[in-house]
DNA sequence: TATTGTTATACTCTATAACTATA
DNA sequence: TATAGTTATAGAGTATAACAATA
């Protein structure tokens, strides 16, 4: 089905090592920060992240799972531990009340002011320092190229409902 | 301790996020990938990947983990489950008797060769053929450079074994 | 005493399938 | 019947601390 070379070019492989052996530095440490400083795995923050920059700190649970998480089940249990930590509510939604809706709440908002500056010197140390200036505008966009395109053709089944099979 | 300023601009903070974007998304492509046909975790996916390259196959415990794996235990964990599985061997080192050494057998060389044509496919559709050859290139060089700076300036305690506090 | 690795243990996270309730 | 979400459950992975053995 492919009509690709079933090898990576040198430079293809240079490329994909320093990519995932800086991404997972890079993931590492921000979990360790976000850890340390706000009892929060990557995955509740990005919860929370995105619940602060949603119009009226809320979305449905399915919005705010996409590309978070990748099952439901998964967000369901992280939505749990932010509402017992307080970070958030939980209501079914007045218009359909199949859904519930996640909103974040003051003491959520503390947490996330507490923590983004620890992440943001962690990024800014372990990416964006170590380049030079227009090396970043390369980066965003190169990455954003790439990006666009995972968004224009999603890998098969990232998050969606299973197809109904048998 | 910084003299940076405490906020991301547009063109990092877009850097940043397309970054990590594009890398949980690979990431969660590869590791589907690896599961589905070699029932590998990613992680031991690398340490298969480490010892197939390493020079007769083998490496002591402490090497292999570099980068890898977090902790000591992580490794045990990882080594003796493909060792269960015949992927590989575990002896002490004739050298220095404390240590281990773990070598891939004929099996762990198997798995990996079937592994590795789903697994440059991945790579390929989700990180090298959205990009123009030349920026395949800049992406390379770009994030060499991160990772060598990464290398010099190593994130305080990222595997290594724990400062003797108190 | 320092280093290498393992073990015991506890905890976090994830995914699948079965289930409830609403549309 | 399809969709939204939860629950039950089981499994994989990780980290910390205590430990044994060797240098």
């Amino acid at each position: 089905m492919s009509t690709h070379p079933p090898q990576l070019s040198p430079t293809e492989l240079a490329a994909y090592f320093a990519f995932t052996e800086v991404s997972s530095l890079l993931r590492h440490a921000v979990e360790q920060q976000l850890r340390e400083v706000g009892k929060l795995s990557y995955v509740q923050f990005q919860l929370l992240a995105r619940l602060g920059d949603a119009p009226g700190g809320s979305q449905r649970m399915t919005d705010l799972a996409d590309g978070v998480v990748y099952s439901r089940s998964g967000l369901t249990y992280q939505a749990q531990s932010l509402e017992e930590r307080g970070l958030v509510t939980r209501a079914p939604s007045p218009e359909d009340e199949r859904s519930t809706i996640v909103a974040i709440t003051a003491e959520g908002r503390a947490v996330l002011q507490k923590v983004f500056p620890g992440h943001i010197e962690a990024v800014r140390d372990l990416l964006i320092d170590p380049l030079a200036e227009e090396d970043v505008e390369v980066l965003a966009r190169v990455m954003t190229q790439v990006s666009e395109h995972l968004r224009a053709n999603p890998p098969r089944s990232a998050g969606r409902r299973k197809p109904k099979a048998e």
